[in-house]
DNA sequence: TCAAATATACTGAACGGTTGGTAAGTATGC
DNA sequence: GCATACTTACCAACCGTTCAGTATATTTGA
């Protein structure tokens, strides 16, 4: 199929900039084509529905989160430290490379209420993320402890995240990075 | 003017609850004006526009908390220690006893890249809540460790009542605020 | 005192435009 | 020739917004 414009991935990941910035419901069809180069109805020969779309860019998202991010935290070249650290930074330079935000952070905040449908996928990346965060913490502290202080490093990096858009100041990132590096030196 | 169905504050309130549950842009005029028993026509009798509307939603909850939840902060008849288990009872409350979670920080992760105009009602809003627990905190910590306190404990909030949404368990929000008060103890 | 005039809240239909989605037809490469 | 990718035109429904008209209360003035 070499007369496809555009593979299915790149659709999904062009997709996936259009709906961090402009929002699901704010996003239209034609939207989409047009920051593919394509018309709409191209769209429908490759997904069922808006909605459908909507779960492969968050399908596509989270995997490409486990693959390039995640996966740190299971490596076994590098110390405990070394790991959040790459983490950390990585995780900065995804998040704030592009204004936008968190794609994952803004669906649920705008659809979790009247699109449930989107919510397991929603639950399964921030359930990837938090045991990716856990693993890391473990080393320091037991299980319970680690996965309670991978739970609230990730939510305070979705706070710092919402505080950068807000406020415009990168300071709040830099400090959550601090003080996330700091709960695994000082056990 | 008793030939007023329902008063102009109402009619604020009423469509910051329908907001908050189905986001601004999947929100119609009709879904508003349903909720409050009128036709859509009347609300453009009311508000210039949806976004003036809107406007005045986020205007209208701000001074609400500011009345309600942040002048708690500032009172004096209480301990500082009273104080903050007051404000985060109250806020725990207010913020999880109906779904739909926070309307400013829905509004926030959902319009700030494509309704800029929002923007300054976002930031008030949130530079009042992180001023009323910098004062709180104030009392064991100087005025700029009690701002960053202040800043992460607003950021963990807004990550906790995320989660509390996401994958519906409360335990989320009390650890939370558990974290929040010893932060005041051991200072 | 009691209409007439005025102001306000509201109705309901219509508007131009956009939406998600469909269908019929064309181009391309095996 | 035949499946796949794509274009174009189209649909009904809904969107935010407008507006002529109606109902109700208040003010006015003789």
């Amino acid at each position: 199929m070499p007369l496809q414009k555009i593979s299915r991935e790149e659709m999904i990941f062009t997709s996936a900039q259009v709906f961090r910035k402009r929002g699901y419901n704010n996003t239209s069809m034609n939207d989409l084509a047009d920051a593919c180069g394509l018309t709409k109805g191209v769209f429908y020969h490759h997904f069922e529905s808006k909605e459908e779309l909507m779960k492969a860019v968050l399908h596509g998202v989270h995997l490409h989160f486990k693959t390039t991010l995640f996966a740190l935290a299971y490596s076994d070249k590098y110390t405990p430290e070394e790991k959040l650290d790459k983490f950390l930074t990585k995780a900065q330079k995804m998040f704030s490379k592009s204004d936008g935000g968190c794609l994952m952070a803004n669906t649920a905040l705008e659809t979790l209420s009247s699109l449930p449908e989107f919510a397991p996928y929603l639950r399964e990346f921030f359930a990837d993320w938090i045991d990716a965060m856990t693993q890391i913490y473990s080393s320091v502290y037991q299980e319970d402890k680690a996965r309670r202080i991978a739970e609230q490093t990730v939510q305070e990096f979705e706070g710092a995240v919402m505080f950068l858009r807000i406020f415009g100041e990168r300071r709040y990132m830099d400090e959550m990075l601090e003080r996330a590096k700091l709960r695994l030196m000082i056990a």
